[in-house]
DNA sequence: GTGTTAATAT
DNA sequence: TATATTAACA
C-alpha cells in the first residue's frame, strides 16, 4: 500500500523562488502559492522569495540563506531572459524551473520545454496553475528525498505517487514537463496505489530508436542481440524484452526493405515499389493534406540500401499520385525540419556495404556497421509535429548521398557524391515535372564553394554540421521542394544516404538536473548534425513545419541548430511514472560513443518514453494521447 | 538464461 | 492497423 513513512517525517518545508521583473505577478503568484499551500496540506510548509531581477535572483540562490526547491521564472526580462536563468539555475543548482510567460506562443512554449523548463505557465496564471506548481513543488521535494535514499544503496526504483501523477494529468493537462515527479508521501490520502506491476508502455520515441540503431550499429548488425544492445543502449528502465520486441520489429522491417527496397526492387517499378516502402509513408500525410493535386514523389528506393554502390541508378522511379503511401517512415530530419530520407550510414567501405552480396546476414542490410535507418513508428511521438506553424511548401524531401568515390549513376539518379567527407564536391540535383516525371538531372549542381555542401567543414568530417553551414537542406536536397521550377510544390522526394563513418554524432546526452551528467568534455561547439532535440538524429520524422526553404538563401536566413523550430520530443510529455528508471546510465562503459551534452539540455533524450503517463501540452501539438 | 518467433493486448 | 507486450519455444 501506499508508503507510510509521512508520519515521522512531520513537515516539508518547500522553499520557492520566483522571478519577475512584474511586482504584480510576483505577488500575485506568491499569494495564490501560499494561499494554496495554506489549504493544501498541513504538513507542508511553503516558503516564497520573490525576485524582480533574475541577477539578483542567482545571488539569492548562491547566498546559502535558502534553499530553494523551484524556480519560478518569468520569460521575459529585462536583465537576462527565463531561459537564461534557467540554465544558470540548472546548472548551478541543480534546480527546477518553470517558466511562465504571457507568451503562449507553441514556439517559445515548446522551446522553452525542450529547453529544459519543468513546465509552462502562460499568464496570467491562474488558480490551476498555481495548483501545479504546488504539485509540482511538491513531487519534486519528495522525490529528491526519494533520489538521496536511492543513492544511498536502495537501487529499487520508487514509483511514482498516483496521486500526483494524476493530479497533474487532470489538473495540468496543458503543461507538459520533462521531469520526473516523484512520489510523494504527503498526498498519500489520495494514493490509487495501482498494483505495482502494471506495466507501462513504453514508446520507442526517436531518440531512443537513435539509440537503438546506435547500438545496433555499434555492435554490428550480426551480432547485435537484444542483451547486447541493451548493455549498450545504456538506458535505465529498459529492459531486454523491450529491446527484443523492437529489434523483431526492426528486423522485420529489414526484411521488408531487403525483399523490395533491395537490390531486387530494381527491377520493379517504381510504383510497385512505393506501396510499401517505408519512407513513403512520410509522403502518406503530407501529400493527403496539401496535395490535392498530382504529386510528384521520386522515390529512389529504402535509404542506403536503395543507393548501390557500384553504379546502378539509385533511382527508383516515381510513385503515382494517388500511390498511398506504406506506414513506415524513414526521414532524416534536420534541424530546420526539412525531411531527408535518411539511408544507411556508417559504412567505412562505401556504400557498397549494405550490397547483399556480403551475404550471411537474411535480412538484405548486410554489414552489421550499416543499417541506419528504420521506421517511424506512427503512433508514436510524430504526430505532434503536425500541427506545427504554418502550412508549409517543403514538406518532405529527401536526397541521397553517395559517399563513394564517383557520382556513377546517370539520369534519374539522385544523389549527391562527395568525394569526400569533408567536401562534397559533387551535386546533383533532379527535376521534376508535376506528374512527377523526371525532367532532367543535375539541375542542381553546385560547386564546391557554392552554397553549403552540407557536411561539416568546420572539423567534423563525416558529421553533418547544419550549423555551420544552415543551408544544408537547400544545397544538399539540391532543390527546391517548394519552388516549381524544379519541383511541384507538392512533390516528394527521398532518397538515401550512403554514408562513411559515424555521419551522425551520438546524440548528446545531458542530464543536469540530476547530476549524473556523464561529464564528457563538452563539445567545442555545438552539436554537429542534429539539433538538440534529440528527435532527428537518425530517425525520420515528418515535419510539417518546415520553413520554405529556397534554393540559394543565404545560410543565415535559416534557424540555427536548436533555434529553429524545435522538435518536441518527449520532453514536453510527462515524464513516465516511473521516473528513476528511465535515465541513461552514465559512463557506462561499453557505451557506443562519447556523449555530448548540448546546451540544450534535451536531457531525457533518452529516456525511454511511456505511453501511459502522457500529458500533453497542447492537446493538438503534442503526441496523441491514448 | 537468452534469443527468436508467434500470439495477444492496447 | 500498428505497435508493444507477453508467451512459448529452441
Amino acid at each position: 500500500m501506499a508508503s507510510n513513512q509521512s508520519s515521522d517525517s512531520s513537515l516539508f518545508r518547500i522553499q520557492i523562488l520566483i522571478v519577475d521583473d512584474d511586482s504584480t505577478t510576483l505577488s500575485v503568484v506568491s499569494s495564490m502559492l501560499k494561499a494554496f499551500s495554506c489549504r493544501d496540506n498541513h504538513k507542508l510548509e511553503l516558503l516564497v522569495v520573490t525576485i524582480k531581477n533574475p541577477l539578483d535572483a542567482l545571488s539569492t540562490l548562491q547566498s546559502k540563506n535558502y534553499v530553494f526547491d523551484l524556480v519560478i521564472t518569468d520569460l521575459h526580462m529585462p536583465q537576462m531572459n527565463g531561459m537564461e536563468l534557467k540554465k544558470h539555475v540548472h546548472e548551478e543548482f541543480n534546480l527546477p524551473v518553470i517558466i511562465m510567460s504571457s507568451d503562449d506562443s507553441e514556439n517559445v512554449i515548446l522551446r522553452s520545454l525542450e529547453g529544459g523548463a519543468a513546465f509552462y505557465i502562460v499568464k496570467p496564471v491562474n488558480k490551476d496553475d498555481i495548483k501545479s506548481v504546488w504539485r509540482y513543488a511538491v513531487a519534486t521535494k519528495a522525490g529528491k528525498s526519494l533520489s538521496i535514499k536511492e543513492i544511498g544503496g536502495c537501487g529499487e526504483p520508487f514509483s511514482i505517487n498516483e496521486d500526483v501523477n494524476s493530479a497533474i494529468n487532470n489538473e495540468i493537462r496543458k503543461y507538459g514537463t520533462k521531469e520526473g515527479r516523484q512520489s510523494t508521501e504527503e498526498d498519500k490520502e489520495v494514493e490509487i496505489h495501482q498494483p505495482a506491476t502494471k506495466k507501462q508502455k513504453l514508446i520507442w520515441t526517436n531518440a531512443l530508436h537513435n539509440r537503438f540503431l546506435q547500438a545496433i550499429h555499434h555492435i554490428g548488425l550480426d551480432k547485435a542481440v537484444p542483451k547486447r544492445i541493451l548493455e549498450c543502449m545504456s538506458v535505465r528502465g529498459l529492459a531486454r524484452e523491450h529491446i527484443a520486441s523492437h529489434l523483431q520489429k526492426y528486423r522485420i522491417f529489414l526484411r521488408k526493405v531487403a525483399e523490395r527496397g533491395g537490390i531486387s526492387s530494381r527491377r520493379l517499378s517504381g510504383r510497385a515499389l512505393g506501396s510499401n516502402l517505408a519512407p513513403f509513408s512520410m509522403l502518406k500525410n503530407v501529400q493527403r493534406e496539401y496535395s490535392p493535386v498530382t504529386r510528384a514523389s521520386i522515390q529512389p528506393g529504402l535509404g542506403g540500401s536503395t543507393i548501390p554502390a557500384l553504379g546502378c541508378s539509385s533511382f527508383r522511379g516515381l510513385l503515382s499520385p494517388n500511390q498511398q503511401a506504406p506506414s513506415n517512415n524513414y526521414l532524416f530530419q534536420s534541424p530546420h525540419s526539412q525531411s531527408l530520407l535518411f539511408g544507411n550510414a556508417n559504412s567505412a567501405n562505401g556504400a557498397g556495404a549494405n550490397l547483399p552480396s556480403h551475404g550471411g546476414v537474411p535480412n538484405g542490410l548486410t554489414h552489421g556497421t550499416s543499417p541506419m535507418q528504420m521506421y517511424q513508428p506512427q503512433n508514436q511521438a510524430r504526430s505532434y509535429l503536425q500541427n506545427f506553424g504554418s502550412p508549409l511548401l517543403n514538406r518532405v524531401g529527401a536526397v541521397g548521398i553517395d559517399q563513394a568515390a564517383n557520382y556513377r549513376s546517370g539520369v534519374g539518379d539522385i544523389g549527391i557524391a562527395n568525394n569526400s567527407l569533408y567536401i562534397n564536391n559533387n551535386y546533383a540535383g533532379i527535376r521534376v515535372t508535376t506528374d512527377g516525371h523526371l525532367i532532367r538531372s543535375g539541375q542542381m549542381q553546385l560547386n564546391n564553394n557554392g552554397l553549403s555542401n552540407g557536411f561539416s567543414n568546420g572539423g567534423h568530417p563525416g558529421w553533418m554540421n547544419w550549423a555551420s553551414n544552415g543551408n544544408m537542406n537547400a544545397a544538399c536536397m539540391g532543390f527546391n521542394i517548394a519552388s516549381p521550377s524544379y519541383m511541384d510544390q507538392r512533390g516528394s522526394f527521398s532518397s538515401g544516404f550512403v554514408g562513411a563513418n559515424q555521419f551522425f554524432p551520438p546524440p548528446p546526452f545531458t542530464s543536469v538536473y540530476d547530476g549524473n551528467t556523464p561529464m564528457l568534455p563538452p563539445p567545442s561547439h555545438h552539436q554537429l548534425g542534429l539539433g538538440y532535440g534529440g528527435q532527428n538524429d537518425f530517425v525520420f520524422g515528418l515535419t510539417n513545419n518546415s520553413p520554405s526553404i529556397l534554393l540559394g538563401e543565404s545560410s543565415n536566413q535559416q534557424p540555427q541548430i536548436g533555434q529553429g523550430e524545435l522538435n518536441v520530443s518527449d520532453m514536453v510529455l510527462e515524464p513516465p511514472n516511473n521516473p528513476p528508471a528511465y535515465q541513461v546510465e552514465n559512463g557506462a562503459e561499453g557505451a557506443m560513443n562519447p556523449i555530448r551534452e548540448s546546451d540544450a539540455n534535451s536531457m531525457d533524450e533518452y529516456f525511454p518514453d511511456y505511453d501511459q503517463a502522457s500529458t500533453l501540452y497542447t492537446n493538438s501539438t503534442l503526441r496523441k494521447h491514448n
